[in-house]
DNA sequence: TTGCAAAGCGGAGGAGGCCTCCGTATCGTA
DNA sequence: TACGATACGGAGGCCTCCTCCGCTTTGCAA
């Protein structure tokens, strides 16, 4: 599948996107401290805005879930190509690593609650996938061409070890970085 | 980890076990037929007893979500031992695979609602998933042991095609027992 | 710069779900 | 058979969901 735009549908009117935006980054701010069965109410409180204004961008709690999702992924790819401009490829990528750690299906997340609503292989995570998957390549690739990853590596296979790490069941941060370290020696090539 | 006793808290006085039982199956199948998010007053009312005492015995959602999926993994972990005493070896194994076609993270799903409640990784899903794979772990043995499977393969191979099938979304049952036909086909050991 | 049409705002209100409480009913044992 | 312990169930209060409509703001054309 080729990869296609994300979903946004983020409005031109600047009084909406203003809204837009905060309902947004409250909402995100939201979930990641107290999980995502906060109230649509409590979050249109907390972006400032009225619970109308909130209907009126999101039909729904699914929409809403989707957007801040999004939000994410886009930057999780942005950072990807930033790191690629920025560092040396080993440690782009390993950066690159490091900033989604926290991201699975544990108690409350985003991504959970999505896939009560949407079903894990639904479109809508299938082009999410898709696109971290590009950025991810990217990097990957780099990172072997200069000698600094083994070359018989494909993105599943680190893809997978991150997610192993990121499936255990609330984890700290400084655990979830020794692991990660762990997995990033085993990148290097095996010394000759 | 050894394996234990799936948590059950069936009570043993009549009237309340009577109700315990009308509640996981009015709920099992209301989740069935119309997605987890149908209400609680819903279920107490299909299962025609007051909402005071559905809250007395399951204290909060989750509470009943996890009874009615311990019910349907008691079931998946009865039905391997009741095939191992009915059936020849590699029927035992495919009986028992074709039974739980339609389990996973799919959209509305039991899994998929617990998972948001509980993490992908909780204590709750690991009993669960040891219980599975003692079960299903008999069969494979017996069927390798007979020789009518592939000596290499592990369970966790095989629970992997099943997981591939129930994850496609909103497939169809005739189509999920073709891709199954498949599966058991490439589990017999090639012809020599 | 001004006027105006279109788009956006927000909160009251109705419906439904969650959950507790308490008077009544049933069960099971002595 | 009697009685104490346990179970039952639905009213009521609170909260969330979601729509509706009067009011406000935006942005473009004249």
């Amino acid at each position: 599948m080729a990869p296609q735009p994300l979903p946004c549908t983020r409005p031109t009117r600047a009084d909406a996107a203003r809204n837009y935006d905060r309902l947004v980054t409250a909402a995100r701010e939201t979930f990641a401290q107290h999980g995502t069965d906060t109230s649509l109410e409590e979050i249109a409180r907390r972006a400032g805005v009225g619970i109308g204004t909130l209907y009126r961008r999101f039909p729904s709690r699914t929409a809403l879930l989707e957007a801040v999702y999004v939000d994410e992924i886009q930057s999780v790819c942005d950072r990807a190509y930033d790191f690629d401009r920025e560092l040396e490829p080993f440690d782009a990528l390993a950066a690159w690593l490091r900033s989604f750690l926290g991201y699975g299906l544990s108690k409350g997340s985003l991504a959970s609650e999505l896939t009560v609503a949407l079903g894990k292989d639904s479109p809508f995570f299938q082009v999410c996938k898709v696109n971290v998957q590009e950025a991810g390549k990217l990097l990957l690739d780099k990172a072997k061409a200069a000698g600094e990853v083994r070359s018989e590596l494909e993105l599943m296979d680190v893809m997978r070890l991150v997610g192993g790490i990121n499936m255990g069941r609330d984890i700290e941060p400084e655990q979830a970085n020794r692991l990660l370290d762990i997995v990033l020696c085993g990148l290097r090539p095996a010394a000759s």
